[in-house]
DNA sequence: CCTTAGTCCGACCTTATTGATCGGAGACCA
DNA sequence: TGGTCTCCGATCAATAAGGTCGGACTAAGG
């Protein structure tokens, strides 16, 4: 239960993988494209794309098009939460229908709801939870920032 | 994002529904069957039915057959928690699809994979939110704990 | 300047999961 | 023992996810 879509986790994994390339585990400012991704994380391509689409449509990343092209982060990985990210694929964060509705439209169940309430506590916890995770702190296995010691450019790529 | 299902929001008001019976909002130790909940929150009879079902099947409530049959509480209220109920409809917690692999299978993306270790740090901390809510708690708009989170914290470095 | 290879982009199809439904079996009370 | 009320298991339709295809654009290289 609860689980996100495979759309989700590809989106997790390109923008980890971006910001990596982005923060020096080759050359600084990298510009990486869709199929590099793909082939690292054995992700159907095409599918990939689509996501980096949406990413970049919800302004995430840039897009560079022609050769040489592919995608950066639009900004500092520490100023994208993993909220964002999540968002940006599957839509506003709702554990149940009735969490966002607009005025007029509600649920059968809405009149005696008894568990409203109470799920929309938890919606809250969850939600603090994801806005306080950015994408730097998901980069625990890569070294972060730095063109150092050739050791750590081995581990990285 | 992160929507759990139609019959959880079901089993939620159901089992809300017959605690509130039990713990005598009207006659203590009170039977109740699937006819009376469907029709106080306008859930369709059969879906409903089987949810009870399988609440049933899995010790959450038990059964009684027959006329002036219907469900009751398996245990005390404070006794099932939430993740208990949402496991019974939706199966065990797990944001991704490599949360409760066996042995021998594995996603594609395993080898290389970056952003598995976060996650799990992520379904924990949901998990703990759950496990520490009870149907009690749910109860007349009773005070909920809050974690605070800990993943972010957890996760980097 | 023009060609060409490489890239992103948007619409389409297939498959799996959820939501909902129907008829039957068992149990209790009169 | 008959009838009625209840729970129960298997089946069908709707929705969303996962994956695929061809076209449009860009920038480099001759």
């Amino acid at each position: 239960m609860l689980k996100i879509s495979k759309k989700a986790d590809y989106a997790l994994m390109a923008l980890q993988h971006i910001a990596a390339a982005q923060l020096g585990d080759v050359i600084p400012g990298r510009v990486v494209n869709t199929k590099e991704i793909a082939e690292e994380y054995n992700i159907p391509l095409e599918l990939l794309a689509k996501v980096l689409q949406t990413l970049s449509r919800n302004a995430l990343i840039e897009s560079h098009n022609g050769p040489k092209g592919g995608y950066v982060l639009a900004r500092r990985a520490d100023k994208i939460t993993i909220a964002q990210i999540l968002e940006s694929i599957e839509g506003p964060l709702g554990i149940t229908d009735c969490s966002h509705e607009k005025d007029g439209e509600f649920c059968m169940q809405r009149d005696n709801c008894n568990i409203r309430t109470p799920l929309l506590k938890v919606q809250d916890s969850i939600a603090q939870l994801l806005n306080n995770m950015t994408l730097q702190d998901m980069m625990g296995g890569t070294p972060l920032i730095t063109i150092q010691s050739s050791a750590a450019q081995g581990v990285a790529r």
